[in-house]
DNA sequence: ATGCCTTCTGGGAGAAGA
């Protein structure tokens, strides 16, 4: 199974794109965030021509997550327990929750295409909604992988989270003055880890950003940042057979800030692990 | 110090992005 995640930065003003890409790499599982629309405006038929099943939550214009699959998708879930809410005015554990994630089974892994909140500035309620989403993630996962140690779980997407110094090479975002690299941010990612998810891209594509800004000639300049993660449990980690960063799909006509993180993974079927071994 | 660039809605100018 080829696995991909991608912050498109709107879908309906990038389909054909996002289309493309997805057929010309034989991508089977597509994780995207900010499709930036309302589900019924979600351009669903023009993955069904290209054979993929589509399953989308977006409320608005902001955020708004979906998975397309070669492979119909099972036990579609809209939020993880737990999962805060936020809007203007209105925080606490009542606040209406935003459209950041969406669950599925396919291949027998549980997806999750997740757009983890920005958090505006040190400081802005909506960093504290930030970690507060990150923690209840790890929460999840903790429970989950408690339960059972060996489910493949994959939670892609946009974390919002630069976790090294390595993965920042944009001059405005300074330690101390910015979100994405503050030591809070940091130690929620290495949480999100010991909870039992692992970036499975970082050891075959050690170096390369997921991101440049608009602005400022961030992308010539190669000043951006890697935020985009493909963090799997170890049933998934021990089925990767490599990787891929697609830093082309920052050039050309009208391309989204991010570009699509890819695995592969070769995973072994029940009939595999229940095949008696014949010599 | 500020805007830089892009998307969205609504039919302006503002919010949001990271």
């Amino acid at each position: 199974m080829r696995l991909a995640t991608w912050n498109v930065n709107s879908i309906r003003a990038r389909v054909d794109r996002i289309v493309d890409f997805a057929v010309r790499e034989h991508i089977d599982v597509l994780a995207m965030q900010e499709i930036k629309c309302k589900v019924e405006q979600f351009p669903f038929d023009r993955f069904e021509e290209a054979g993929f099943h589509v399953e989308a939550h977006g409320f608005s214009q902001w955020n708004g997550v979906a998975i397309a699959s070669r492979e119909p998708l099972s036990d579609v879930r809209t939020a993880f327990p737990g999962m805060p809410g936020f809007a203007k005015g209105h925080q606490g554990p009542d606040a209406p929750q935003e459209a950041r994630a969406i669950g599925a089974t396919v291949g027998g892994i549980e997806v999750w295409s997740l757009y983890v909140p920005n958090g505006r500035s040190l400081g802005d309620p909506h960093y504290d909604y930030k970690l507060a989403w990150l923690a209840a993630l790890e929460d999840y996962t903790r429970q989950s992988l408690t339960a059972d140690p060996d489910k493949a779980i994959a939670l892609v997407g946009d974390f919002n989270i630069a976790p090294t110094d390595a993965d920042n090479g944009d001059p405005s975002v300074v330690q101390g003055f910015a979100t994405h690299v503050s030591p809070p941010e940091r130690e929620a990612f290495a949480a999100l880890e010991a909870a039992g998810v692992h970036d499975v891209v970082r050891p075959l594509v050690p170096t390369g950003f997921t991101y440049w800004d608009y602005k400022q000639l961030r992308f010539p300049r190669n000043e951006g940042m890697r935020i985009d993660f493909i963090l799997g449990s170890h049933a998934v980690a021990d089925a990767v057979t490599g990787a891929q960063i697609h830093r082309n799909e920052r050039k050309g006509e009208a391309p989204s800030d991010h570009v699509p993180v890819v695995v592969d993974l070769d995973l072994e079927g029940p009939d595999d692990d229940d095949r008696p071994m014949i010599f």
